[in-house]
DNA sequence: CGGACCTTTCCTGCTT
DNA sequence: GAAGCAGGAAAGGTCC
């Protein structure tokens, strides 16, 4: 109602808008109604921004920070950390029955960053663990049941990825063939049927769709494997680099991106390449035996009064119970902390404008003090970085506090000055924070 | 191979 | 009641 929202505050808009922090606390709430304008985005969620350009460019936070969108985010990540970004597009080579259940996420957000989805709204969580042969067989409702929001179209434009997409192979990567325009072409093509499709369309075409989103593509489409420089090179932000000679840039984790998807092109699952012997086929991680344990199951080893009866008497068959069984805790396979300390990601966060203060944001700096602004879009992040999809803000603050109790982060000063949720401090034991 | 370290996972109890 | 905090316990991966 136009006229309703026309007398609104700027506090009252804060108070109305999405509960799980869709405006950045940032956003100012001294601003008179003319100030603000609303609009809807292409799926008729609401939105607001500034009309006015703030009156000191330099603090022109709130309108930057109200509009990002998850490629502006990335982009920005993806310039300081190649490989991850690589990675992030490996699903455009697979048939999404041999999608991971990272390369569902990421296709996931690429659809939701192509799309302008909402960071707030979206249900991301809800579709980790889910292998891409799961994602095949997923019907609409089901979709929908994951996310309420977002859950037809994601499953509108999955089908059309299913069916319309072609995989780039080795023979179609021909010598001097531009894989790069090719790929952006196929993948726009699929985010927006409407607009232009053919391999034809022009670049101002496909920036004219989305800037972020084909930039996004640029950084990372000159992966594919180019024959004529021999053994394997890639090309990233416009150096080549030599897998074998750069471990640092290729480690010999599951993190090497995937050239092509021998699964698909072969029409069946047998997987022979050592890249796949590491990486493990489809069949191998996602077989019914092999499926992750639903989260509350519960094999628990510990707190014996959960194995005990009332009259605290341990019976046999509860006795046996106790002892230990293997369980889903601990890192997974794959997972690695290698130079990831979690204060060291917290503090690369806040030194990052494209973080801070989106994500999470200094209270004091002078003192260390900062807050978690987004909580799960920050754990989600330390669980990509992790190669561990089911992150939560829960685990993640577990390991706060155990990095507080380790002296990397210390406790924050309980004068009323700052918020008592959400809020941590870098201890002794941290460093480098202080000269952002 | 063992141990230290750093998480990760799950949980109970408490506070806001 | 939900969200967040605090911390115990157990387990696993990495590094030395």
């Amino acid at each position: 109602d136009i006229e309703y929202i026309s007398v609104l505050s700027a506090d009252d808009i804060i108070e109305m808008s999405c509960p799980t922090q869709a405006l950045p606390d940032t956003f100012p709430h001294d601003l008179s109604e003319s100030e603000i304008s609303f609009y809807a985005n292409e799926n008729m969620d609401m939105k607001t921004e500034l009309v006015s350009e703030p009156q000191t460019p330099q603090e022109s936070i709130p309108t930057t920070v109200s509009r990002m969108t998850f490629s502006d985010i990335f982009h920005k990540q993806d310039t300081s950390c190649c490989s991850d970004s690589m990675d992030m597009l490996s699903w455009t080579q697979k048939h999404p029955q041999n999608w991971s259940t990272l390369e569902v996420l990421d296709w996931l957000y690429y659809v939701a960053d192509a799309k302008h989805l909402d960071i707030a709204k979206l249900r991301g969580e809800q579709f980790n663990s889910v292998t891409g042969k799961e994602l095949c067989e997923m019907t609409l409702g089901q979709f929908i049941e994951r996310d309420p929001e977002y859950g037809q179209q994601f499953y509108e434009m999955f089908r059309r990825h299913v069916n319309e997409a072609q995989f780039i192979t080795p023979q179609q990567s021909e010598v001097g063939t531009d894989t790069s325009s090719q790929l952006t072409d196929l993948v726009n093509a699929l985010l927006f049927p409407s607009s232009s499709s053919s391999s034809s369309s022009s670049s101002e075409d496909i920036m004219e769709i989305d800037e972020s989103t084909s930039k996004m593509l640029d950084n990372n489409i000159e992966t594919v494997y180019d024959p004529t420089l021999g053994a394997p090179k890639v090309n990233i932000c416009g150096e080549w680099y030599d897998i074998d000679s750069d471990p640092a840039l290729f480690p010999t984790d599951n993190s090497c991106p995937t050239w092509v998807d021998p699964g698909y092109i072969s029409g069946d699952s047998e997987i022979g390449s050592e890249h796949d012997k590491n990486e493990l086929s489809v069949s191998a991680v996602f077989s019914d035996e092999e499926m992750p344990e639903p989260k509350k199951a519960k094999n628990r080893t510990r707190n014996s009064s959960s194995v005990s009866n009332d009259s605290g008497i341990v019976e046999p068959e509860q006795e046996a119970e106790r002892v230990p069984k293997k369980c889903n805790r601990g890192r997974k396979v794959g997972q690695s902390s290698k130079g990831n300390h979690l204060w060291e990601f917290i503090r690369d966060l806040l030194k990052d404008s494209a973080f801070n203060p989106t994500l999470l944001r200094w209270e004091d700096k002078e003192t260390g003090v900062f807050r978690f602004v987004q909580s799960e879009a920050v754990a989600q992040m330390w669980g990509r970085k992790k190669n561990n999809t089911s992150m939560t803000y829960e685990k993640l603050s577990r390991a706060m506090r155990f990095c507080r109790s380790a002296g990397y982060f210390a406790d924050v000063p309980k004068n009323g000055k700052f918020p008592k949720k959400l809020c941590f401090r870098f201890g002794q034991k941290a460093h480098g924070w202080k000269d952002l």
